[in-house]
DNA sequence: GATGAATGAGTATTCATTCAT
DNA sequence: GATGAATGAATACTCATTCAT
C-alpha cells in the first residue's frame, strides 16, 4: 500500500525565498486559527494581519484575496488529514489482525484527531456548500479517504464485499455525523461511551 | 404514545392585523430560502425584503433584527421537523412489526424529509455553532428527537436495550451524516443504494 | 398695567370639535415632556403618538410634521412663560414698594418657575439656533418679556433709568445664565447661596 | 499665579505618521465646523468626511465613532479657552491696577473669544445636558475658569471677599448667559453697549 | 375620521482591497 | 519589498411620512 496522494494544482503568487515563505506560513497559521474561531465571514484582512504579526500589504502581496487564503488552508489540511488517514488505515493491517480491535482503534484514533480540529473541519464543511472551488478541492481528499476504507474492506474480507464503495461512504460519513455531535458536546456527552456504541455499530455492519 | 412536543416561548414583535401576519409569513419564506441558498451573512436585510416584496421598514417592523428572522425560522422549522419525526416514529409500531422493514421504511421517509430542506439543515448545524441561543433551540428538539428514537427502542425491544440513550445518539447523528452527503452530493450519487446500505447498517446493529 | 401680548400668526391643522382638541392636547402633552427629556431630534413621531395614547395617523392628522408639533409647544409655552412673568412683574409695585426686596422676591419666583420646565428651556434655547421660524417666535416673547421688565425699571426709577432697554437685556440674559447653569447643577449647589449672590449683583447694579 | 491646567486623559486612535496627524487635524476642524453649523445629530459621519477632504473609511480609522469625534472637540476646545481665560485673568494684575478699568478690559475681551466660536459654545453647551462624558469634560475645565476668577478676586481684594466661590460661579455664568445672548443677535444689536451695560453691573457687584 | 402597516431615503459603521510613501 | 493610510461600496437598522383598510 503505497501513498498515492496528488498535489490538487491551485495557483497563488508563491514565495521564492525563505523569510517570505516563513511569513506566508504565519498568515496561513492566523487565518487557520481565526476561521475555526469566528468563520469565514467574521474573519477580516487586518484580523489576520495582526495576528500574524504582518501588515496588511505583506498579506495582499502573498495572497490575491481572503478566499485564496481559505482555500489554501484548505487544500493543505484536506491532505494533511488525508494523508494522516490512510497511514492510520495502512498501518492497520501489519497492527492489528483482528478486524473488532482494529476499527476500535481506528475509530478511537480519528475521533482524537477529529476533535483537535473540529471548529475548522465544521467551517469548511459550511463553505464547501458555498463555494464550488472550495468543493472540488474537499471532495478530492474525501474521495481519497474513502479509496482508502475502500482499499482496507478488499483487503481484510479479501475482495468478498460487495459495493465497498457504498460500504466506505457510508462509514465514513456516519462517522461524519457522530464527531460532530461529538465535539460539539463534549462538555456534556460520555465520550468513551459513545465511542464504543459508534464502534459497535460499524463492526456489527461488517462483521455480520 | 403520544406527543408531548412544547412550544418554547421566544418573543417576537407579534403582528394582529390579518395582512400583518400574511406579511410576516412572506418574510419568513423568503428569508427561510436565503439563508438555505448564500448563507446568514450573506443575506442581507435588503434582500429578504425584496425577496418577500416587502420594504425593509416593513421588515424591520416584524423583526427586530436578522438574528431574530433567523432564530424565529429555526424555531419553527425544527418544532416541525421534530413533530413529523415523532409523527413517523409513533405511528411505525402499529403499521409495522418487522423491525427490518420498518427501519428501512422510517430511514427512506426521514431521508426524502431532509432532502427537502437540506441546505438549510446544514445552514442551521453550522449556525449553532456561533451562537448560543441557536443552539439551545436547537438542542431541545433534538433531544425530543432522540427521545423519540429510545421510546420506540424502549418499546420494540421491550426495555431491553441496554442504554438506550446512546443507541439513540449514535444512530440519530449518523443518519445527520450520511444524509448530509447525500444531499451535497444527490446528482453524483445512487441514492437508493447509500439508503440501503445505510439502512442495512442500523438494522445489524439493532437486531444483532 | 394690562396685558398686552399678542398671538402670533402660526398656521395648524386646526381641530374644531371637543375630543379632537382633546386629543390634540393629550399630543402636545406626550411630545412637550419627550422633547425636554430626550430632545427634538431623539423624539420620534411614534414615541409622541405612544406617550399620547393616539395612532400615527391620528398624529398626522392634527399636525403636519414633526417641527410643526414642536414651534406649537414653543409657541404655547413662550406665551405662557412671558404672560407668568409679566404677571408677576405687574403685581409687584401692588405688593412690594422696597426694589430690594422685590428683586429678592422676583428672582426666587423666576427661579422655580424656570427649574420647572429647565429641560425643555435649554431644548428650546438649543433650536432657535437652528430653525428661523423659532427664533421668530420666541424672540417675540422674549422682547415682551424685556418689555416688562423696562416697564417696570420706568415705574420704579420714575424713567430716569438711561437706556432701560439695554438694562433689562443685561439682566434677562444673565438671569438665564445663571438659571440655566443652576438647573444643571441642581444636585450638587446649595441654590439659596447662588440665588442670594445673583439677587445681589442685580440688586446693586439697579441701586449705585 | 502659575498654570496649572492638567489635560484630562481622553483615548482616540493614536496617528503616528505625520500625513496621519495632518488628516486627523483635518477632520476635527471639519467636524467642528458642522456641528457648530448644524448640530451633533445632523452632522453625519459623510458630511464630515467630504467637508474634510477624507474618505469615510478615513474618518473611522482615527475615530470609534462620532460622539468620540465630538468629545475630542470638546476636549480641545475647552482645554484651549481655559487656558486662554487663565492666562487673561493671570495677566491682569501685572497691567491694570485699577480693578474697574481691568473688568472692562477681561469683559471685552472675553467677549470677542466668545464670539469667534458662538455657535459651538451653544452646541457644547447644550450636548453636555444629554451625554455624562461630556459634561464631565466640559465641567472639570468650566472649574478651572471658575478657579481662575477666584484666585483673581482673593488677590486684588485680598482675601475680603466673603465666599468667592459663589462670586465667581455667577459671573462667569451671567457671562455666558449675555454673550449668548449677544452672539445670537449680533446683527441686531448694539453690542458695544451691551458690553457696557454687563461690564457695569460686574463692577457694581464687586465694587460695592 | 381613525388606524397602524408600509415605504424608502437616510445614517453609522465595517472591511476588502489598493497604492503612495 | 514592506507598510499602513486611504478608499468607498456595502450593510444593519431608524424614522418621518403616506395611504389602504
Amino acid at each position: 500500500m503505497k501513498e498515492d496522494c496528488i498535489k490538487s494544482g491551485y495557483s497563488t503568487k508563491e514565495p521564492v525565498q525563505k523569510r517570505s515563505k516563513e511569513t506566508r506560513r504565519k498568515i496561513l497559521a492566523a487565518a487557520k486559527e481565526l476561521f475555526a474561531e469566528i468563520g469565514f465571514e467574521r474573519t477580516t484582512a487586518s484580523l489576520i494581519a495582526k495576528q500574524a504579526g504582518v501588515s496588511i500589504g505583506g498579506l495582499y502581496a502573498r495572497f490575491n484575496n481572503k478566499l485564496e487564503i481559505f482555500l489554501t488552508i484548505l487544500k493543505e489540511y484536506a491532505e494533511k488529514t488525508c494523508i494522516f488517514f490512510r497511514e492510520n488505515i495502512d498501518w492497520l493491517p501489519e497492527q492489528e489482525k483482528d478486524l473488532a480491535k482494529a476499527i476500535d482503534t481506528l475509530v478511537r484514533g480519528l475521533y482524537y484527531t477529529h476533535r483537535l480540529e473540529g471548529k475548522l473541519n465544521f467551517e469548511i464543511e459550511k463553505f464547501i456548500m458555498m463555494n464550488e472551488d472550495a468543493k472540488k478541492i474537499y471532495d478530492h481528499w474525501q474521495r481519497r479517504e474513502d479509496e482508502g476504507i475502500i482499499r482496507y474492506l478488499n483487503y481484510f474480507f479479501q475482495e468478498k464485499v460487495e459495493d465497498p464503495e457504498s460500504t466506505a461512504i457510508v462509514i465514513h460519513r456516519a462517522t461524519h455525523g457522530v464527531f460532530s455531535y461529538m465535539y460539539q458536546n463534549k462538555d456534556s456527552i460520555d465520550e468513551e461511551k459513545l465511542l464504543s456504541h459508534f464502534s459497535a455499530m460499524i463492526k456489527k455492519y461488517l462483521l455480520f
